[in-house]
RNA sequence: GGGUCCUUAGCUCAGCGGUUUAGAGCGCUCGCCUCACACGCGAGAGGUCACUGGUUCAAAUCCAGUAGGACCCACCA
């Protein structure tokens, strides 16, 4: 505990008529918990541990309405456990984003006039490090502001000391294991950035395209062969024409060269099944080092690769007169020349699918490299397993199918980067004399140095090489010499919950999983819980290029931060997706308002000090069977409402909670309730009402907090005298109690409430002024005497919510003349 | 080419481990500044729960299919 005197903020001297304003609240509680430590987690305590790990943001990010969303999940839930009596720890922490953030400091400094290349990597990883130490922690600083309670004294950082040693770690025993390996493949190569990447971080586009007919001359010199494609600049590259060997029409070809259009080299004529004999001209061009299905066939047939690219995805020496050309100027101009040739057949419009890098737009090249790469099989299975057997479970359920669908088909993941942002590999090369890399040498893998001398690999690793060790890496995992990381992955791991979006279940979910089972023999969470994707009002993704976003930050800003995080959980069903317009917010701010100011129903004839607060503690005397109808008929319904609200709470379905919550507060104790326990002008609330009223407020602004954390806490404070060091997020959730309902109480109720509602409508259908006397009779059914003596008891009840001055309860009665009547 | 999701009041959506008159917010109509709240109160209008079959005593809710829309995955140039 930080403080020994911890400050209750100051409040409003008078209470009674302060209007609800969420800002002057939620600075001044939030330091509150944070000052007496009610987010912290030791490890050491015996209460049941809950743990969430919070999806760590990019450093480079800032809050957007996905964050705000999952953040008021996670939150709810580690407030709802911690109330429960669990050691919470919702651990936070951020992400290096490689390629995002060498994008971002590396434009940056092209404002400036400087460049990367000039300054070398190791200034340029500096100045990286002087932006993540400027600007990354403010998005860190901007989920403060939504309310979240995360053990800020354990944030992690995907770079930092311990966590490049467990990315190291890793790396050596994967490689140790068999399971990483380095190699010349194709790859998806990003031109732009000029780096490989991995399928995962490529979108597949649809777009209009062309099919190109070219004519290829037989070696023969007799006739020719006539293929299609998308690309025709690959040609340069071709090193076979392949047909299917079945079809009729090549039989005699096969085997024999063609001539390569252009640059004069002779190609063989290959069969081989993969042809389609009745797609395009039935014949097709083999390019091995820059498609990956020709790459197959190539080594099928022991043919040639010939790369004809630079990095940059300009034409090599190998492309004769096009060298030097961009990849689409020199498609142009072998189309051009083609034509002129009179080698062109015939050009068709085609659809076509397009890699595109998800980082920089640009359009992927397919090119042969030397990657280091991790086998996924092995790892997949066991995760497949932990899912199949139910020791992994998803909500909603359907995401399974998902997982399961891309682990059975998982190919292996290219995880080397030509980035200098991230974590080296640690690979180590023997030099020559000249300091150059020996490679007649063998590596060696290693997280230290091996030997004087030798230099390390110079790629760095895939973002999610080190994000998918988060659920143990984050607890300080492999150091567990330390005493602290021994018993902090005792106690917090495996985790609870995951709560991510469905966007990343490739790219880090599943990979957690493997990388959890893989070293430490445990899934690394039990539930996963996929949240909805927040969309514009048209259902279209947020974004900065179109400019639709939602700042949660603009939205707090204007309805308080209690209300953004009730409008997102209310909306937020079953991994739906959510169509949000900034007036949703409205619905929370209203309801925040209305628990504001119901307070003051009861609040303002309790007894206060200067500060606002309650002098005095209001316990009621009287037994639930002592209490009057009203009261029992609203416990009755608090405390089915805590009921439902657990159920709905271990299925993850918050809205279906908190709309119960709501329904509970706003229908019926506000408009029922607390309109009956109100006095007659003038007169006092006797405190026994008081004592009543309070404690059923009292606990539904528990069942609250969670949800709405400010507002609540606030009121909290307003119920009762509390001790030093108590708050609303450290109190005991509420529990149903079945010795305090009382159906048949709660069926006359609803039964009454038929009767008034009819009432006030015959009012209003004739015109009659809310307000106006008037007399009723209630006739019964036989039998209804409980009914019959409760409506006589209560008649009060009448007079206060329809004006029934008069009124007769009766069975078997006649209708008066000159009256209305209504059925119920 | 596979797969998933959506189609419920004018709008945005809940509900879908089958059972009373299908709900909410906004909007709309009527009446209210009733001393907690007009970010409010009371009353009300408004739905063939996409379509077609099936299972069942009973279906918006389960099954099969059809039609629209969205998304994910996939190596036909």
């Amino acid at each position: 505990m930080a403080s020994d005197t911890p400050q209750a903020p100051q409040t409003p001297p008078s209470t009674r008529s302060a209007a609800y304003d969420p800002h002057q609240i939620e600075d001044t509680w939030y330091r509150y918990w944070e000052d007496n430590g009610f987010f912290r987690t030791d490890g050491a305590s015996d209460q049941r541990p809950h743990v969430i790990m919070m999806p760590p943001p990019n450093v480079t990010g800032r809050l957007h309405m996905g964050h705000a969303l999952q953040d008021t999940v996670q939150d709810a839930l580690t407030r709802l456990r911690r109330m429960q009596g669990y050691e919470a720890l919702w651990m936070p922490g951020k992400d290096h984003a490689g390629i995002a953030t060498q994008n971002v400091v590396e434009r940056m400094l092209k404002e400036q006039g400087q460049d990367r290349k000039a300054m070398g990597r190791e200034a340029f990883i500096g100045r990286v490090w002087g932006w993540v130490e400027e600007y990354g922690d403010i998005i860190l600083q901007q989920k403060r502001r939504l309310g979240d309670s995360c053990d800020w004294d354990r944030e992690r950082f995907t770079m930092d000391d311990g966590f490049t040693h467990a990315v190291q770690s890793i790396f050596v025993k994967l490689y140790e294991d068999g399971l990483i390996y380095r190699g010349h493949y194709l790859v998806n190569w990003d031109p732009d950035n000029q780096t490989a990447i991995s399928d995962e971080e490529v979108d597949n586009v649809e777009r209009a395209g062309h099919l190109w007919y070219v004519r290829y001359p037989l070696a023969s010199g007799e006739g020719h062969l006539t293929i299609a494609t998308t690309r025709p600049e690959t040609m340069l590259g071709d090193t076979a024409i392949a047909v299917h060997p079945e079809d009729e029409r090549y039989q005699h070809l096969i085997g024999q060269h063609a001539v390569l259009p252009l640059v004069g080299r002779p190609i063989p004529i290959i069969a081989d099944d993969y042809v389609k004999a009745d797609f395009g001209a039935g014949a097709l061009k083999i390019t091995p080092a820059h498609d990956k299905n020709d790459f197959e066939i190539g080594q099928r047939h022991n043919l040639e690769v010939l790369n004809i690219m630079n990095l940059d995805a300009t034409i090599n020496e190998h492309g004769g007169p096009y060298e030097g050309l961009d990849r689409f100027e020199a498609r142009k101009r072998i189309v051009a020349d083609l034509e002129a040739q009179d080698l062109l057949v015939k050009v068709e419009d085609y659809a076509t699918t397009i890699p595109i890098s998800s980082r920089s737009k640009e359009i992927i090249e397919p090119l042969i490299s030397r990657q280091w790469f991790v086998k996924m099989k092995p790892l997949a299975e066991p995760a497949l397993e932990a899912v199949r057997d139910g020791r992994i479970t998803f909500y909603p359920a359907r995401w399974a199918n998902e997982y399961f669908r891309w682990l059975e088909n998982i190919r292996d993941w290219t995880i080397s980067r030509q980035l200098w942002w991230g974590h080296r590999i640690p690979v180590w090369y023997h030099t020559d004399a000249d300091g150059e890399i020996d490679e007649t040498r063998d590596f060696v893998v290693s997280v230290e140095q091996p030997e004087p001398g030798m230099v390390q690999d110079q790629d760095v690793l895939d973002t999610w090489f080190s994000s998918w060790l988060w659920p143990f890496a984050t607890l300080g995992w492999p150091d567990t010499d330390d005493e602290q990381v021994r018993q902090d992955l005792a106690k917090f791991y495996p985790g609870d919950v995951l709560v991510s979006g469905y966007d990343i279940l490739f790219f880090w979910i599943a990979r957690m999983i493997m990388a959890g089972l893989y070293v430490t023999g445990e899934v690394p969470y039990r539930h996963v819980f996929i949240t909805g994707m927040i969309k514009d009002k048209q259902g279209r993704w947020m974004s900065k290029s179109l400019g639709n976003g939602i700042d949660p930050l603009e939205m707090t800003e204007q309805y308080g931060a209690d209300a953004v995080r009730f409008s997102l959980t209310i909306l937020c069903a079953q991994g739906q997706d959510i169509k949000l317009d900034p007036t949703k917010f409205e619905m929370g701010r209203n309801f925040a308002n209305k628990i504001w100011n119901a307070f003051n129903v009861f609040g303002q004839f309790m007894e206060t000090g200067e500060d606002g607060r309650p002098t005095r503690d209001y316990r009621r005397s009287r037994s639930f069977d002592e209490l009057t109808w009203v009261e029992r008929w609203i416990l009755t319904r608090l405390h089915d409402t805590i009921q439902a609200v657990e159920d709905d709470l271990s299925r993850y379905r918050l809205n279906e909670a908190i709309t119960k919550i709501y329904q509970l507060f706003w229908s019926d104790y506000c408009d029922w309730y607390l309109e009956l326990i109100k006095p007659p002008r003038g007169e006092q609330m006797t405190d026994e009402t008081i004592a009543l009223a309070v404690e059923v407020y009292e606990q539904m602004v528990q069942l609250l907090h969670p949800f709405m954390p400010f507002i609540t806490e606030e009121l909290w404070w307003r119920l009762r005298p509390r001790a030093p060091r108590e708050a609303c997020i450290a109190s005991a959730w509420p529990t149903a109690n079945d010795a305090e309902q009382d159906e048949a109480a709660a069926a006359a109720f609803a039964t009454m409430q038929e009767m008034i509602s009819g009432i006030r409508n015959v009012k209003n259908t004739y015109g009659v002024s809310p307000g106006k006397p008037i007399s009723a009779l209630v006739n019964l059914g036989q039998g209804a005497n409980g009914l019959l003596t409760a409506l006589e008891t209560h008649a009060a009840y009448f007079e206060k919510l329809a004006r029934v001055t008069e009124l007769t309860v009766g069975t078997g009665q006649d209708r008066p003349k000159a009256s209305a009547a209504v059925v119920i």
